[in-house]
DNA sequence: ACAAATACCTGTAAGC
DNA sequence: TGCTTACAGGTATTTG
């Protein structure tokens, strides 16, 4: 599922194929991906502009377009992919919004039609990022403290509340709560002093190296980048979807269970 | 004010 | 074989 290393995968490949490209059509028929606004705002918006920059926050990306300072903003949310290729390719089902640049386009391909394609125009900020909280590359250790003070939920529910850190998912806050050496069951407020530092260190290392490896695709191969790749992280992934497997630290076999609804996994032995 | 549960969706896989 | 059920999970909303 696409999570930070994910949308910074895709965002990368925006900034290479469609940067300084202009936006000849749009088609937006998906009613439900463009529920914030319409599919005429999205199409008004998009249309005859050139793309300058592209820009990513958490979860939430956007395409930065050429005057009124307007945006498109993108979030994939779970089946949500975007597509680069010729306008040639044959179209996939669940196309829901399509930019076309002379012969290439961008498609937006979502089945389960949780994912959002959002204009704004005058530089305003749409309110599903201005809810967010601090993007979670950008936290140093006095950030971590702010984001776990006075809050006593379990670690993994603070970690995935995109109000209180941003681009941190199911997949990852396993595999950052394995690195920190805390259970994701762990009441914030027992933690230790220490925690602020090694939930800083593990969440950099677990991200910029998931960034490095393109992300991570599961076996249903939700994810893939802009030229329809999946990613090679789930190689290095530790504890997610592992239940049984031994824990690459010391052998305990690998824990499975639920917690706030969510497939969550652990080593009994290792995260306390 | 905070935390837990639910609704929104479709594709896939397991169980009978 | 074919049906039903559970599950996958991000986030806004509702309930506790």
């Amino acid at each position: 599922m696409p999570e930070l290393p994910e949308v910074e995968t895709v965002r990368r490949g925006l900034d290479l194929m469609i940067v300084g490209r202009t936006i000849t059509a749009a088609r937006a028929t998906g009613a439900r991906t463009v529920r914030a606004s319409s599919a005429a705002a999205v199409e008004g918006t998009a249309i005859g502009r050139t793309v300058t920059a592209t820009g990513r926050h958490g979860k939430w990306m956007w395409l930065s377009l050429d005057d009124e300072a307007a945006r498109l903003y993108i979030h994939l949310r779970m089946s949500g992919q975007l597509l680069w290729g010729p306008s040639t390719t044959a179209p996939r089902p669940h196309t829901h919004v399509v930019l076309e640049f002379d012969s290439d386009e961008l498609r937006f391909v979502d089945p389960r039609t949780f994912g959002e394609v959002v204009p704004s125009i005058g530089g305003s900020l749409i309110a599903g990022v201005a809810r967010q909280g601090p993007d979670a590359l950008m936290l140093d250790p006095d950030g971590w403290h702010n984001v776990l003070v006075g809050r006593r939920a379990a670690l993994k529910s603070v970690i995935t509340d995109q109000h209180c850190v941003a681009g941190i998912g199911n997949i990852y806050a396993d595999e950052i709560c394995f690195r920190a050496g805390f259970r994701p069951s762990r009441l914030v407020d027992t933690l230790p002093k220490t925690a602020a530092w090694r939930l800083a260190d593990a969440t950099t290392s677990i991200l910029s190296t998931a960034i490095e490896a393109r992300g991570s695709s599961l076996s249903d191969e939700q994810y893939v980048d802009l030229l329809g790749r999946p990613g090679d992280f789930q190689h290095q992934h530790r504890v997610h979807a592992r239940a049984g497997e031994p824990c690459a630290k010391c052998g305990t076999a690998i824990t499975g269970g639920r917690l706030a609804g969510r497939g969550t996994y652990w080593c009994g032995r290792c995260q306390r």
